[in-house]
DNA sequence: TATTGTTATACTCTATAACTATA
DNA sequence: TATAGTTATAGAGTATAACAATA
């Protein structure tokens, strides 16, 4: 089977999405979390007081795909939220909502690291800058 | 809004994964395909004969999951099916996806140019094979 | 008028299990 | 016994439109 598409770098990033995107889920398994929720939890853990519209602005997912995410974060005991005002709400990590994203972040870190030593080494520092410029700015 | 996450590779291959997604669906939509259609289409044209199970173990797709492709190909009068046996049939570029293979490669071909060009020079060269590790093999 | 949170809905892609017919 | 195609179903993630309440 000649595949004529291994050599764009669009497919190329799609297939090595969903491969790391599986292996990760496989990793938060045992947290009951899937990735986009532990990036939820993560991101909440180092921004105290972010509301769903910053968070969702954040992570690029609108406010109405945030509400389940949210809801089932606080389902899990893991963050609680304080009215600001009328309209909007903060969010904190509860005590075992610390602890959880204490373990997500070792979770992340060692993918992080399995990710990389993956990579021929001289392509290693690359990665980041390049895959970065594709979506920021 | 501290992002703790952007220095994550699994984190930022996601992100651009989407990102690429998107511009591809929005150029492909004039011809009412998908780029998952669009790359099934494109792997028909370079393997004339193939079927659907080799296609999907190509593309990393179940057999399950390429009935609804197949099928919406050959509805679109791009692809016509022949029987090699009982139970397996081949699949062929009709004329008409022929000149759709066609026009869907030069989308390609252009995605990848602006893709290549939104990534620093220096880094350049090195996305396809790091990101091609992450998954081949 | 613009923003926040929400509901409802639909679509894309993927995953799994089970069935049949054939090799 | 293994494989090809199929059906049905479920889930994750995303997109859009609309609404009430508030700023």
């Amino acid at each position: 089977m000649k595949d004529l598409l291994v050599n764009l770098p669009g497919y190329a990033l799609r297939r090595a999405s969903a491969a790391m995107l599986s292996d990760l889920s496989a990793e938060l398994a045992p947290l009951n979390l899937r990735p986009t929720y532990a990036s939820v939890l993560v991101l909440i853990g180092g921004n105290a007081g972010a509301t769903p519209s910053s968070l969702g602005r954040a992570l690029g997912i609108q406010r109405a795909n945030m509400v389940p995410l949210i809801a089932h974060l606080e389902e899990l005991g893991l963050i609680a939220r304080t009215a600001l005002d009328g309209r909007s709400f903060r969010l904190d990590l509860t005590a075992l909502g610390k602890k959880h994203c204490q373990i997500v972040q070792d979770i992340f870190d060692k993918h992080e690291e399995r990710l990389l030593a993956r990579i021929p080494s001289e392509h290693r520092a690359h990665v980041l800058p390049a895959v970065r410029a594709l979506w920021q700015e």
